[in-house]
DNA sequence: CGATTGTTTCAGTAACTACTGAAATAGGAG
DNA sequence: CTCCTATTTCAGTAGTTACTGAAACAATCG
């Protein structure tokens, strides 16, 4: 079988060298990513939307999909779908720099807005279905018992608490949601004022 | 090819029928179970464990490996794994009868304290380790800019930047749990006041 | 218009996670 | 000890999700 004989400077492309502290910098950068990405993996969104996201706030200026796919060495495709996936989630946003074809994306700065665009979207997704379900649940036992002796049996009796106090929790956990969703910008002191008022 | 004549009461062994009422009461605890079950599987947590939780928590009372089972239609192995997952965490307990040799399982009931026992479990899995990596990097960040002109180019002073106020958000969300995980029992309204002080 | 550069889509595949069913293990009763 | 029942472990596999690379598409320029 024969081998292509190429130079290795053909493969491998020539990178501008770095300096000691540029290396020092870039490996800090990449410790954060890689930790980031290990995160967000628990929490629903995946490791390289996070990572590319890590990667936006953390340089703290605009990088186009070759950075990005240069930097975390992925594909042109997966990079395309997760920057795209980014702008959805709203967390990152499209930037036309004048004069230039190419699209650069910038991560939002604020903390406070990125979480609370997180936690609206999951509340969104996963509170507000449950609390629906709950109710509906709710619902489907009081018919199930109405004009029995049955509504007054152990097993009924024992579901319609369960659910009470979970809906209860749910509530509660809802309302807190919505103030710092609607308050983020601001920091917690706010919400935590507000919430004082609420009990 | 022969067939097996196996009469279907056989393969389908024979169950008590359940009246109107009982039979409600399974289809709407199947509901909850399987919202359940899916919040639970974008929450780290897996489906089939979010299932068994939601099936042990809306009965009310103790099941043994065997229920778990038939009702959720899961092997053995599955039900074992995923019983024993939760003891780790510590949502359910396992219960011995006296004079029965099988073990029955239950959920704890107070709302608040599962969703404490898990919101530590988070913590301490997912905000922990980053809040330790941000200190590290800024760490190293340190060391990189020493004596040097760089500690004032606009990317190190950039990536500082946002390491700080990423560490300055962590810090506050980590108090927020901690006073959570510590006073889940008694709701919420101690949580808030607490936390007022703290800001 | 065609050439050039940048972006999106998508079929195929790699990598991973969850589940089953059977075998191994544990432990109480006789 | 053996027998019996309950539980755990685990190899193999089904099912799922994430990623690549190439092709299709879009947009700007000369």
């Amino acid at each position: 079988m024969d081998t292509l004989e190429i130079p290795v400077e053909t493969v491998f492309a020539p990178r501008p060298a770095l300096s000691a502290a540029d290396e020092k910098l870039k490996v800090t950068q990449d410790l954060f990513i890689r930790r980031w990405g290990e995160m967000g993996a628990t929490w629903g969104i995946n490791r390289t939307m996070a990572e590319i996201h890590a990667l936006l706030y953390i340089m703290g200026q605009p990088c186009c999909t070759d950075d990005v796919m240069e930097r975390l060495n992925i594909s042109r495709g997966n990079a395309s779908m997760s920057l795209r996936g980014l702008c959805d989630w709203g967390i990152i946003r499209r930037l036309h720099k004048r004069g230039e074809r190419r699209e650069y994306f910038e991560s939002l700065t604020d903390v406070w807005e990125i979480f609370s665009i997180i936690a609206a979207e999951r509340k969104r997704r996963e509170m507000d279905p449950v609390l629906e379900t709950i109710r509906q649940c709710q619902v489907m036992l009081s018919e199930a018992s109405l004009g029995k002796a049955a509504a007054k049996r152990d097993s009924v009796r024992l579901t319609r608490e369960r659910l009470a106090s979970m809906e209860e929790f749910m509530e509660v956990t809802n309302k807190i949601f919505q103030q710092f969703i609607g308050n983020a910008k601001s920091g917690l002191t706010r919400v935590v004022k507000v919430l004082l008022k609420a009990f």
